[in-house]
DNA sequence: TTTTGAGTTGTTCGA
DNA sequence: GTCGAACAACTCAAA
């Protein structure tokens, strides 16, 4: 006879501490059993072999199921394949009464768990899910009608409101950690089994709570690097939101507090504006005569526009996976407005290299760079990259870490000037915007 | 229903 | 060098 057990299927939440469907999972009545599946709809759109972010999920399986052994005697099931597949197998080997995971926001994943939860129930299993990887989700934080804001400032203003301790508490799963299923060590697929390669590319460290201090006085120089660099924690969950949104508050860090609820309005975006993907917030954007040169876009790609910021930005990215937030903005900018080229093209050229990549937030920042977007820059607004330039990296230095060669240069040779370009897309824009 | 105030991160121009 | 206004008009949110 199969025992029955319970299955937590995880997926961006790789933590045992503070985690809510691994808490709901362990307090149910049958011993739960941990699930990965590397899903090869996912796996097969990467670009690059060496996908740090497949390096990073291996990684942190490995010690995930290493500690999961060592302390409980338990292990995590590593799954390759559709999950569709996956699921129809396992519900042959096991007995399951009920799979709990939590939610994911992206509209290829609403998808996928939708059509998840049928193919289970039909099977009687029973497929819960919960709220996670933000502090508000979905319909928590709404106007007076009940509609989603699309604004962020009032929207931070009632998400502050409704912050509190019921919000910010840790789940205590550890409590519960008995109730895992004991198993033997379940054997983990390795990189070259998924067609991966190993990667070289270091990961971020975890102790954000030392970046807080400082953050809003220096975060917007680059050369400082006074920004947390959590992103990919959050994305991947190996970091709890709690646990982030707790520690700002305690250290009075309002400012990286904030930046905490530009994630969650941008997931709420997501959730309730799902074509946003891929069309424009603002519809009269979606009319704008992009020139979308392939040369100008390769020559942004590389760091070779002949704007030091933009450049050194765009070589810290194809280097390390990573560009500070206000190179993000200028570079966007750039390629937005500069270069006539349209944001989905540098929104797919961040998600391929960054990673931190959060469609979310991705696509918001993008579309709020052109313009199009959410509480949009208005259109005329186009960052100036010179002035940027010297307004936060006056001494050359974030340039000089990532393209020493512009020091030994008197002049540099910009691919386009800056006021040409700059008349060029306001007419561009405004065509566009008045049909 | 109408009105009012305001809108992440900027730039340029002229006094 | 510094400061305020203009940029262009629109949409959102709340009273």
């Amino acid at each position: 006879m199969k025992p029955k057990i319970n299955i937590c299927w995880l997926r961006r939440d790789l933590r045992l501490e503070d985690n809510a469907a691994i808490y709901h999972a362990l307090k149910g009545e049958y011993p739960v059993l941990l699930l990965f599946i590397f899903d090869t709809d996912i796996l097969s759109k990467l670009a690059s072999k060496q996908d740090a972010r497949v390096n990073f999920l291996h990684q942190t399986l490995s010690t995930l199921s290493n500690q999961l052994q060592k302390d409980q005697g338990s292990s995590i099931l590593i799954q390759h394949g559709k999950p569709a597949d996956i699921w129809a197998a396992l519900s042959e080997t096991y007995q399951i009464n009920a799979v709990y995971c939590n939610q994911d926001y992206e509209p290829d994943a609403i998808k996928r768990d939708t059509a998840i939860k049928e193919q289970l129930q039909t099977a009687n299993i029973q497929f819960y899910s919960y709220k996670d990887q933000v502090i508000f989700e979905k319909n928590e934080i709404t106007k007076a009608d009940g509609l989603p804001y699309t604004v962020f400032t009032p929207y931070f203003k009632q998400w502050q409101q409704k912050l509190n301790n019921f919000y910010l508490r840790a789940y205590p799963t550890e409590k519960y950690f008995n109730n895992f299923w004991p198993t033997a060590v379940f054997p983990i697929p390795s990189l070259n089994d998924l067609g991966f390669e190993p990667s070289n590319q270091p990961f971020p460290g975890k102790d954000f709570e030392n970046k807080l201090d400082g953050y809003e006085l220096n975060r917007d120089f680059p050369a400082a690097d006074a920004t947390s660099h959590i992103g990919m924690h959050l994305r991947f969950g190996t970091i709890s939101i709690r646990k982030a949104a707790q520690t700002a508050l305690e250290k009075k860090a309002s400012k990286w507090l904030s930046e905490l609820a530009w994630r969650d309005f941008y997931q709420m975006i997501l959730f309730h504006f799902p074509h946003t993907v891929t069309k424009s917030f603002k519809p009269k954007y979606d009319l704008i005569k992009w020139r979308n040169h392939p040369d100008e876009f390769e020559a942004w790609c590389l760091g070779n526009t002949g704007y030091p910021l933009v450049d050194a930005g765009m070589r810290q990215l194809n280097e390390t996976g990573y560009m500070h937030n206000r190179v993000r903005m200028v570079v966007a900018s750039f390629l937005c407005k500069h270069l006539l080229i349209d944001w989905r093209w540098g929104e797919a050229y961040f998600a391929e290299k960054l990673l931190d990549y959060e469609m979310a937030s991705n696509v918001g920042g993008w579309q709020w760079a052109c313009g199009s977007g959410n509480d949009a820059a208005p259109y005329f607004r186009v960052f100036n990259p010179e002035l940027q330039l010297k307004k936060f990296d006056p001494k050359l230095e974030y340039v000089d870490r990532w393209v020493p060669a512009y020091k030994q240069l008197k002049h540099t040779l910009p691919m386009v000037e800056h006021a040409f370009a700059r008349e060029r897309v306001l007419k561009v824009f405004k065509a566009a915007l008045n049909e």
